[in-house]
Order: C-alpha cells, then sequence, then structure tokens
DNA sequence: AAGTGGTCTAGACCACAAC
DNA sequence: TTGTGGTCTAGACCACTTA
C-alpha cells in the first residue's frame, strides 16, 4: 500500500474535458479568430457526448471572453490577445479658469441628463464624510463616441452645496462636472482630484444601456475632487473593459516633499 | 388593424422571468446578502419550472457577481454594492536612489520567481518599438499578502538588455522591479513611469492560480518605465478585481507646462 | 442519513437568418 | 427549406458536507 496519498487534482469532467481543448485550440490558433466553431451537433457527435456537455463548455469559454455567439451563424473565435483598441490618458487641464479633460474626445449625449435626488449610500457618505442617507444632487447621463458607449454620474452632497454657496440648491440641473469644476475653481475653492479604478460584471440593463458584450467586465472609475481637505464632488464614470484601456502617468515622489495623499476612507479589512 | 407596430423587447422566457425575480430581490435586499437563496428544487417546485430553468438564472447572476455557489451549503447572495476591502494607491517613491512602492504592502512569493525567454506579443513590440518576436528576458512570479494573491511579471527585450550594458544580458535572473529600476537610476538613466489599466475575464487557470471567485474579472495593470523617450520595462500585474481598487492622484496641468505624453502607442481605430 | 449543487442523457420545440 | 444556437422537460447518478 502507498505511503503517500496521490496528488489531487481537479475532477476532469467531461465538459472540463471539452472546454481544455477548445481554449488550447483557441489560443493556439488552430481555431482561428473571426471563424466559427463546428455546430454544437457536431462536436457532440465527434466527442461523443450530449449537446448539453458542448453548451456548457461553451458558457465557459465565452464567460472567458475566448468565444462569442452569433445566431443563427454559429459561435465565433475571439481574438483573446486583442487589447482594447482605445487608449485614454486620464487627466485634467487647467487654463484661463476652465478645466478640461485631457482626452481630446467629445462625447455625445444619447439621452438628456437626468438629474435624479438619490440618497447616499454607505460608502458615498464615507467617501464625503456626511451621515449615509443624506440627500444628494445628481447627474447622470449615457454618451457616446466612436461607437463607444459610457455612462458618467455626477454626485455632490445637499450640505456641500449649501456651504458653499452653490448656485444648484434651489436649481438642482448640475451642468456637465468640468463646470462644476469650474465654478469651484472661480470662487476660491481651488481643487485637486483622485481617481479610484475598480472593475466588475455589468448587472441587468448595464449590458444592454452600455452594449457590452457577453463576457466583458465593466471599468468603473470613481474620480473626486477634494479643496480644503474636503471631497465636495464625486464623478463617476462606467466604460465597457473591452474598450477601453485607463492611462496614468505615475507620480514619482520623493520623501523630502512627500505626497498629499487624499483624506484616508476607512475600509474594512474583512473580506 | 393598427398601424404602428408594437414596441419590439427582449424575449421574456422563464429563465429570464427567475433571473429578473431574484436579482430584483437581491438588489432591494428581500434576499440578504450573506444568505443563502432556496434550493434549486424548491425554486423549481416555487415557479413550477425544470430544475435546468433555474440553474440558467442563477448561472446568469452568478456572471453578475450576485451569486456565490457554495456547495453543499447552497447559493449564498453577494453584496453587490461592496466596494473592494482594499485601496491600493499606485505610485513610486525615489529616495537615495532607491525606489519604493508608495502602498506599503509587502508582497511574499509564493513560488520562487521563473525565469522564462519569452518572445515579444505584437503588443510588447509595438510598445518597446522593436520587431515582434524579438525575445525578452522575464521575471514572473506569484505572490500573496493578507490572504490576497497577484501576479507579476516584469519584461525586458533583448535590445534594452545589451544596448544599456545591464547585468542582466549573460544571467537573466532579473531581480524584483525597484531593484531593476534602482539599476537604471544609478547608471545615468533616470526612469518615468506610466501605468495602463484594463479589465478582462480570467482565462483557464488563472481564476485558480488567483483565486478568483467565479464572476469576477481581472485587473491588469500594466507599468511601463521610460528613459530618453524609450520604454525599457513592463511590469504587468494581474490581481483579482473585486478585492482591491487602484487610486490614482489625478494630474491637473496647466497648458504652459504640457504633460509630457509616453510616446504615443499606435492603436487600432477598427474595433 | 439527508440535502445540496454538479454532471449528464435523450429527447423536444422554437426563432432566426441565410440559401 | 435548412441549420444554427436557445430554451425546456424529465429523468438519473454523483460528491460533498453537515447534522
Amino acid at each position: 500500500m502507498p505511503r503517500t496519498p496521490p496528488q489531487i487534482t481537479e475532477p476532469v469532467t467531461r465538459q472540463r474535458q471539452v472546454a481544455d481543448y477548445l481554449r488550447d485550440g483557441i489560443l493556439s490558433g488552430d481555431f482561428p479568430a473571426g471563424q466559427p466553431l463546428p455546430s454544437e451537433e457536431r462536436l457532440a457527435d465527434l466527442f461523443g457526448v450530449s449537446r448539453h456537455v458542448i453548451r456548457q463548455a461553451v458558457t465557459t469559454l465565452v464567460g472567458e471572453g475566448l468565444l462569442i455567439v452569433r445566431r443563427p451563424h454559429g459561435t465565433i473565435v475571439r481574438d483573446p490577445h486583442a487589447r482594447p483598441a482605445h487608449l485614454d490618458h486620464r487627466g485634467l487641464t487647467l487654463a484661463d479658469g476652465h478645466h478640461t479633460e485631457t482626452e481630446p474626445v467629445t462625447w455625445q449625449d444619447i439621452d438628456p441628463p437626468a438629474f435624479v435626488r438619490a440618497d447616499a449610500t454607505a460608502a458615498q457618505a464615507d467617501l464625503f464624510n456626511i451621515p449615509p442617507g443624506q440627500p444628494m444632487l445628481t447627474r447622470d447621463v449615457l454618451q457616446q463616441a466612436n461607437g463607444l458607449r459610457r455612462s458618467v454620474r455626477l454626485h455632490m452632497p445637499f450640505s456641500v452645496a449649501a456651504d458653499l454657496d452653490t448656485p444648484w440648491l434651489d436649481d438642482p440641473h448640475l451642468p456637465e462636472p468640468v463646470q462644476v469644476y469650474d465654478w469651484f475653481h472661480s470662487h476660491g475653492h481651488p481643487l485637486t482630484f483622485t481617481e479610484y479604478v475598480r472593475a466588475r460584471m455589468p448587472v441587468g440593463d448595464e449590458t444592454t444601456a452600455l452594449r457590452i458584450t457577453p463576457g466583458t467586465p465593466l471599468l468603473v472609475i470613481a474620480r473626486t475632487a477634494t479643496t480644503a481637505g474636503r471631497v465636495v464632488t464625486l464623478e463617476q464614470t462606467r466604460i465597457p473593459g473591452d474598450q477601453t484601456e485607463l492611462a496614468y502617468p505615475l507620480t514619482t515622489t520623493s520623501p523630502a516633499a512627500p505626497a498629499s495623499k487624499p483624506a484616508t476612507r476607512t475600509r474594512r479589512t474583512t473580506r
């Protein structure tokens, strides 16, 4: 009897074997990008399994972004090494009191902006250092440029609008973000900006609104504007993750002049 | 007979209805986070459909990151508004000729670094401005800290190693990235850095190697080091997208001193 | 022992677009 | 008309963990 127990590996199911076979073929180029795979029934016959097994394997690979299904043409191989076609240099330019995006893309509103009165979520309350549930002015718009889509939502707590005598306390129609930034700058509140980037899967109608191909995640960018240590606005942008790559010049600080970190946000240390 | 054709909407399949019902319940809090959903068989009886329909709906929501399956406990509701628990302030500090990461996390190597000789892909060749397929020195390592995992891969073209008389042409055992940066700095090649962020779904064994929960994307960070207009190294980091959020201080440039954009990379304008 | 989700079969019918 | 993937049913057996 063997003393050493055998190495336990992942169970090798049929759908797993099919998925591995197809993935290897795609990554090695045996199944060239842009070409359709053999039909599900043909693959089922080829492997001698039911179509359900094939479908499970195909579903896995669609989730990995390696396949895309075009009915009734078939299942098409996607280029796995394709990088996003667009590069977005993140940054703002300040000239004559006017803020401008570094990236000179002109986004067009698909629908008129929506001005919803939203209550601060726990995370937003934490960010703005306000009580959770406090109402906020928001401006929500869906935009497009070059066939791309993005969603931009600007948030400003009521307390900020009131404390700093902004014109939007009575008229909640916030203009586009850069104009809001201009107002702060010209009224004695110079701004510094920080961006927070995360990725998640689209939920529900985000897939259709942003025209997201199945198997591609969402890039979520939260840009905060801070003046005198106070976060005054949050500009949240959502873009499909397979179309755009974000570029940031990295600040190389020297310890003599330490980086002015934005106000630390409390974070759960639990997972 | 009506003149105006009816508005065409998405077909409302059973699995779609089940998924919508469950999603609404999760987002509204009727199905509280952390609690298990009713079992598949119970849901099938409840709706009067086969278990297959339930499974399809559950698969959809797992793909959206709203559910997580823990066998045999059941299917657990995930907090849809949870933000990543960790914040990574991206940046480098330069002191006494030594580069240090701004974020003071100590990552531990899970395995010893692997030094593979890799050929430049088309995208990498474009980035380094070298012919595609040119060999590169690479250093690949899987790390962990605080229960998180990440993969870090450092690339340096052979031509760079040779032209700048680096010590790694003969001994391909690249040290960790900051030490490589130190070498460039102390040998008369001051560096500037740019980071490129994108998101994609994990492929194949990335899921297991990085311990990625199904339904969560991957954040891919490419950090380039440039000296005298030449990109000398590429440091690529991959982290699970549900655990870490990236923070970048945004540079607000004034047009008098325009931002020194890194060498423009050619990009396909096609989708 | 019981109950969970995972895998798999063998069928069936459908909508859609190309031929 | 044909072939595609999408949906759906009604079963079956399995591995796993907790009670």
